[in-house]
This record gives structure tokens, sequence and C-alpha cells, in this order.
DNA sequence: TCGCGGCGATAAGCTAGGGTTATGAAAAAC
DNA sequence: GTTTTTCATAACCCTAGCTTATCGCCGCGA
């Protein structure tokens, strides 16, 4: 076990991925022989099999699996160590991953890869735009630096930095401007448009309204807020968007737009990363800039109060 | 940076843990050229310096240092590996390191191993005693499978098992038998016998009498417990003993043994062992017969109450 | 039923990486 | 100044790990 080799965990850790010899070996960029010498040698060092070799498709086996998961811990360790390197050689990301919710993303990402880019000349930045769930998932895996959105998250794992409070606003048909803005209570009796499952929005949404999915009298599910102004605009109900989503959504819709009474909702974005991240020290320079790009495009855009 | 080896990592730790290549390339088993040149790979893979070359001695740059936390997390983690490949090879543990502090080991241990022997068999035993916060940095480290010691420790990364209670009884001159016991205020006017500093024990007994060293009239130290029973058969004061140390103590000194009055003073035994350990299944059976050896040493010598 | 195509395992040969010993330069110890 | 360290360099050598070529196996389709 003295010879166990990286290069033997990575080989293993794409067979494990993808099941196949020869794709597993493509995806190393070697020959299929060469992959099944090392899989064969790193087992027998282990003393065990790794992998059921069924005709036509290798699986994990019990051992395999449990083993599976710390060489992945491993590999994710190795490659932070890069990480590092590469940051002390630059003290500055020459490439950074952001994952963001979908629910900013479109209102305050563009101001944010402007301003990095301005502030960090040269930075590739790539972004990915899904759930917090999965943007959770995906830091874990070491697939993105950090991502943006809406706290708190509790993951022991995962550092947490605050970076703004936004409140949330009522989308209404414009016949009902000027109306009384209706207490939370009331609005679970009125036809509340939301958006599908696993947004994180659609719970502080909800959670506002202090109700369960099920005590909704009605409930109409879009993919988007756009969608949601949209169908608010067609006399479908009323909905919640958060304060930034206004300039954007309220463009090309009809809607009318209030502040709620006190205490009005609103809810914490933030950043997230692993603990163990090399790049905290980028990462917080990053979390300034963010910081002013979200300042000055709320304040471009206040609403009177 | 895909290149990087394991072996090269080894070697950078062992030359960062002791600072001289010769000495390094020894532990190592190789060559002192062998070591220079993978170091120099090795850092120009990293792309920036890790060693500090004065003569006489090489020292971690400060790049270095944090590049040298990371490495040794992973290298035990893939030792960890090993071990997982071990226990999953023999269901059971073929070695096993056990760290215990110095107020148990001579009591408990001879028990232990015995037991320990009979139902594991061809198991080998390696013992480590010393202080509670010496073998928790063992553990940290790797050289340790588990450690006995009192509870709680509250280490983020350990885990703890109970495995029994045990009370403190005060050694007085054989004079002194049939005395009433004193209080616990009134002990800190007597000349206390302790243990030197770093002994938990020491802090046990100290924190029963409700005092800080500096509050108490006289104290003398000693290096063990059998030290301080003979102190105490000399007439030199009175100290306190875990009840588990009575039967070996007493046999070769002249000594009065009393129980507390209620509550009386005890502290908690049990085990630790990393978290991330691949071992657990074996550590719980361990910990049965452990359990076993201690119930079957205290019901023997149990006094009466 | 037979042959074909895709799979992983095996075989044979080549190359380079990692090891060795021998030696060099520079600094510290004497 | 000499000696004795230290680590780096050079030259050589061997084996580990890659390649291509080939085999045996199984499932699928004509």
């Amino acid at each position: 076990m003295k010879n166990l080799t990286l290069k033997q965990l990575r080989y293993f850790e794409a067979l494990a991925r993808d099941g196949r010899f020869r794709r597993a070996a493509d995806a190393c960029a070697i020959s299929q022989p060469a992959l099944s010498m090392q899989i064969k040698e790193l087992e027998q060092e282990v003393g065990g099999d790794l992998f059921e070799r069924n005709a036509r498709e290798v699986k994990l086996t019990a051992f395999g699996q449990t083993f599976a998961l710390r060489v992945r811990g491993i590999l994710r360790a190795v490659d932070e160590l890069a990480d590092l390197a590469r940051a002390s050689r630059d003290p500055f990301l020459a490439r950074l991953r952001i994952g963001i919710i979908p629910t900013i993303a479109p209102y305050l990402l563009p101001a944010i890869i402007n301003d990095l880019n301005r502030t960090f000349d040269g930075i590739e930045i790539q972004v990915r735009e899904t759930q917090t769930a999965k943007l959770v998932q995906e830091l874990a895996q070491g697939e993105l630096d950090l991502a943006i959105v809406a706290l708190p998250v509790s993951e022991p794992f995962l550092t947490e930095l605050k970076l703004f409070d936004e409140e949330f606003v009522l989308v209404r048909r414009p016949e009902d401007e000027g109306k009384p803005v209706p207490e939370r209570e009331a609005l679970r009796e009125m036809r509340l448009l939301l958006l599908e499952e696993g947004h994180c929005f659609r719970d502080q949404a909800l959670s506002f309204c202090k109700v369960g999915t099920t005590r909704l009298r009605e409930v109409m599910e879009g993919s988007s807020l756009s969608t949601l102004v949209q169908m608010v605009s067609a006399g479908i109900g009323i909905t919640l968007i958060p304060e930034m989503a206004v300039p954007v959504e309220t463009r090309s819709a009809q809607v009318s737009i209030s502040r709620f009474q006190m205490p009005r909702p609103s809810r914490t974005i933030g950043m997230i990363w692993r603990n163990s991240t090399p790049l905290v020290t980028q990462l917080l320079q990053i979390s300034e800039v963010v910081r002013g790009s979200a300042d000055t495009m709320r304040r471009q855009h206040a609403m009177r109060p």
C-alpha cells in the first residue's frame, strides 16, 4: 500500500464515475489497457476487488463505494493544493467559478461580472445558475469556487458571508395601484403566484405569508420571476418579487408595485464557499466588489420607501 | 500540477519535518540526490519555493508552511485509505495502536491487553502511555488508532465514547483510619499531594477541592500516583487517587483509604478516536471488550461503599 | 445459428521517469 | 588552512507504465 499512486486514484475515480473502461480511459487520455492494468494493480494493493466486472459494464463493489468516497475527498484536497499553489504564485485569481441562484442572477450578475472584470484585469469568470441545493453540492465537489445565495445555508463545511438584505415587494394588476396593501394574512386568501418547487425564494415568500403550500387557496407556479410578473399583468393573480427584480421585470409588463407595511418581508443575500478553500483572501476581495455592485445597483433603482 | 505524485508529497513531508536533506532521505529510504530532485520537481510544479535553503539547514517558506498543512491532511487521508483496505480485507484489526493516560494505564492496561488478545486472536497491540494533550495530538496525526482518557475532551475531530465512571478516594496515613472524612473545603487547608502539571487527574482533583493551584496552602508534586501514595505513607500529606488504583497502590504502602461523602468526586473514562477513522466497527467492538475488562476488574476489587 | 461488434484482459516492446553512485561547490567546524 | 559538513549536479541504469496488437468473451442481429 506504500506504492499507492495519485494517478491510480484518479483513474479509479474516472472508472467509478462512468463504469466503462474504454470511456474512462479516454477521459484520462490514456489507452484502455493502461487503465486496466492500473486498476488491477490498485486492486491488489488494497487487497480486494473494487469493481464488479459484469459483462457490458463495471460497477463498484460495496467496498469500492466506501473506498470511492474517501478517494474523492483526497482528490479534492489535492485539487485545492493546486489552487493554493496558483493563488500564491498569482495573488489574483485567473479563473473564478461562480454559482448563483436564479432569483438574483438576471438582476445582479451583469453588474457583478462587469465590476469584477474591471477590478481584476484578465480574470476569467465562469457562471453557473441553478438552485441552492445544487450549488451547495457543486461547491462540495470542488466544481465551484463560490456561490451567491440566500442565507442561511447552514452547511457545516461552508463559510457564509452576508452581502446585503433585500426586501420583497407586492406585484398586482395596474388597476390595483393605490389600493391598500393587504396584510400578510390576507395574502393567503388571494391567488398567489409562486415559483416552482426548489427555489428558495418560493419558500421565503411562503414563510412570509405564514402558510404551507397545502393551506393556500390556489397556487399557480411559474419557472421564473419574469413569468410570474407576466401572469400578474395578465390578471391571473398576485405575486411577490425581490426588490432587485423590479426595474427589469416591470420594464415590459403593466403591473403595480407596492411595498408592504412593517414588518416587511426580506431575505439576506450572501456568499458561500468551502471552508477549506485556499482562496479565502481572494474571495474576500471578490465579496467587496460584489457588495459594491449590489449597492450601486440598488441605489440607482431605489424606490421611494 | 497534474503530475503531482504522492511520493513527492511524502518526501516533502519528510523534509519539512526534519529540515535536512540527508536525514530526510534516509527516513524515506532513498538516496539524498533522489530526494533533492523530487523536491526540486515538486517546487517547479507548484511554481514557487517551498524551502529556504540556508546553508546548514532548510526551512519552510511561509508558503511552504501553509502547503505543508494541507499535505499532511492529504497523507493522513491516504493512510486512512490503507486502514480501510486492511479493515475490509480482514474484518479484524491486525494492529491496534492504543494510547492511554498514566493514571489509568497501570491498573487497567494488563487486563485490557489480556482480554483483547483472548478475544481477537493474533492481534498486535502497541501501547503509548502519556498525557491527554499528547495523545490527542498523536491521534490527529494518525499515529494512534484510539486513546483511553478522561472525558470530555471536546475536540471536534474526535468521537468520544463513555466507558465507565470511577470515583476518587482519599488516601491518608494509617493513623487517620476511622477519622471522619474531611469536607472538600477542608482539603485545601491540608497538605495535598498532586501529580505534576499536565495530568488531567491533577486538574480533576483540584476542581473537586474547588481551588486553583495558587490558593492551595502547600503543594507537593509527584510524577505518578505510586509516588504520591508512598509520600502519604511517609507522612508528608494526603492525596486523592482514582478507585481503580487502590488495589495496586495500597499493596506495598501503609495508608488508609476512605470514600468521600456525597457528592463524591469522580471522573468519566472513555475512548476517543478520529471521526474519520475507517475502523469504527472494529473500535466499537474493542470498546465492548475494554468495558468488560474494566467491569470485571472493578467488581473484583469492589470496595464496600 | 453463425458471425459481427463492442467489451475488458493479456502480451510484447519501447521510453522515460526515478533511482543509483560518483563528484562538485560552498559553507561551517575545527 | 584543512576538514567535514551541507545540498546540487552529472552520468548511468533499470523498471514502471505507456503504447499497439491481439485474444477471448458475451450479446445482438441477420
